[in-house]
DNA sequence: AAGTGGTCTAGACCACATA
DNA sequence: ATGTGGTCTAGACCACTTC
């Protein structure tokens, strides 16, 4: 494995441990480094980035508050299996979730078509082509959960070219697409005579509503509606505020 | 405002920066250090605490990315106000949700009583004395949730004096204890008769459920299970994994 | 025993926002 | 113009853990 030695530029905005972050983050996104995946030491990324051994001890420090790597004393530092990523892809990964059940996991995509973005999102009034997706994951062979997503294509134009047959499109945007900031909105709601249909549940049924939007910085990528069958699902976040 | 230095002992086990981090933070939580206040400069917490100025620079650091202060270049570093101390915190203060959605706030507590702890939490098998608190919130006319709580006596002695007639036990604890971690669990449910009856809506209305722990290191605090109908409250946290 | 991360220092220069 | 945070360095010592 190779790392290129970025360039020392001070023209250039973003500060040298940032710079080196969205690197190495990128690697492990994209999966050019694997989970499980030892990285080089502090000694060799500060050798071969041109830096100081502080400027990337910061940066590995962040990598593992953000669950992205494990730190081990002697032995390492290593890429984390994406399942315990970060407290908020604990929510992420469906597929993850209903493998760790110990059930099969299964999707299928029901709608699938590109539409001009309304004033809501992605990107606000005026916004580019939007990709709206609805699908349906199966736990063995209940429905886990109801999936309506839209895709901002001016921040994604390959995903048009993605089928999402089996694959849905929340897996292929976290294995495609770093996003930087998401924001949750969280309710319950009885379900709809459609929702029900589509569950395989009684209408009325309380479920459980996730309303997720990401960010690449400033940009819009995606916002997503996920709808659970309340007696099937809980989400569980873990919290260390502080980083320790 | 004075600053005590505090005394550079090697055998104390957290770490230097853990140590400030925790003063600073005990202060700004106690109200101490009210909301608004001007933290003293980098130079002046180096020079209070006898360490280096790059020290003190993480821990505000950490504080800014936990969004307890502000910092603005020039200016200084400012106690944030404790609206939006945190993602987390979002979600915590109930009297703040309810202040913002422009409705009188009013608690009241339905139950008060003491027993020694199960073998669930706080504290696991054998664990010591715990306080049981329920109580309802109100917005306006309108019960917003209903909140049932544990409280490891263990850890928080002083509650056993608190009668929580008019200020909720989670208000309570958030101005007296720190914690340092703590866990969500979001599901949703109908609403069971009685559940229903105190909420004041029928039976079998969807309900979101959050329950939390709290701890403070490896102490279980508190425990508490928040019931809000669910059309007429929604979560919501915001999240930016690497702290940029 | 040795290698790794964890921490800390005493400086330095810079960008930025305010006074 | 000046004071503040933001960043970076080139070292150093230590703790921990696995080799």
């Amino acid at each position: 494995m190779t790392y290129i030695m970025s360039i020392h530029n001070p023209m250039s905005s973003p500060s040298l441990h940032q710079r080196i972050l969205g690197d190495i983050e990128g690697r492990i996104l994209s999966g050019a480094l694997a989970p499980g995946t030892r990285i080089p030491t502090e000694q060799e990324l500060a050798a071969a980035y041109g830096c100081s051994r502080m400027t990337v001890s910061k940066v590995l420090s962040m990598l593992a508050n953000a669950g992205l790597v494990e730190r081990r004393r002697k032995a390492g530092t290593f890429v984390r299996q994406p399942s315990s990523q970060a407290a908020i892809l604990e929510i992420h990964d469906i597929k993850a979730e209903v493998l760790a059940l110990g059930q099969t996991y299964r999707y299928e995509t029901t709608r699938r078509a590109t539409r001009h973005g309304d004033a809501d999102f992605p990107g606000g009034r005026g916004g580019g082509r939007v990709l709206e997706v609805t699908g349906r994951h199966f736990a063995g062979r209940k429905v886990f959960c109801l999936e309506a997503r839209r895709i901002n294509l001016k921040a994604v134009p390959h995903a048009e070219a993605e089928a999402f047959v089996d694959v849905s499109p929340g897996r292929w945007l976290l294995d495609t697409v770093p996003w930087t900031e998401a924001e949750h909105r969280i309710h319950a709601i009885g379900a709809t005579a459609a929702e029900a249909r589509a569950l395989g549940v009684d209408v009325g049924m309380p479920c459980l509503v996730v309303e997720r939007r990401t960010w690449r910085g400033k940009t819009p990528i995606t916002a997503v509606r996920l709808l659970y069958p309340g007696d099937a699902h809980r989400l569980v976040a873990h919290f260390k505020p502080l980083g320790r």
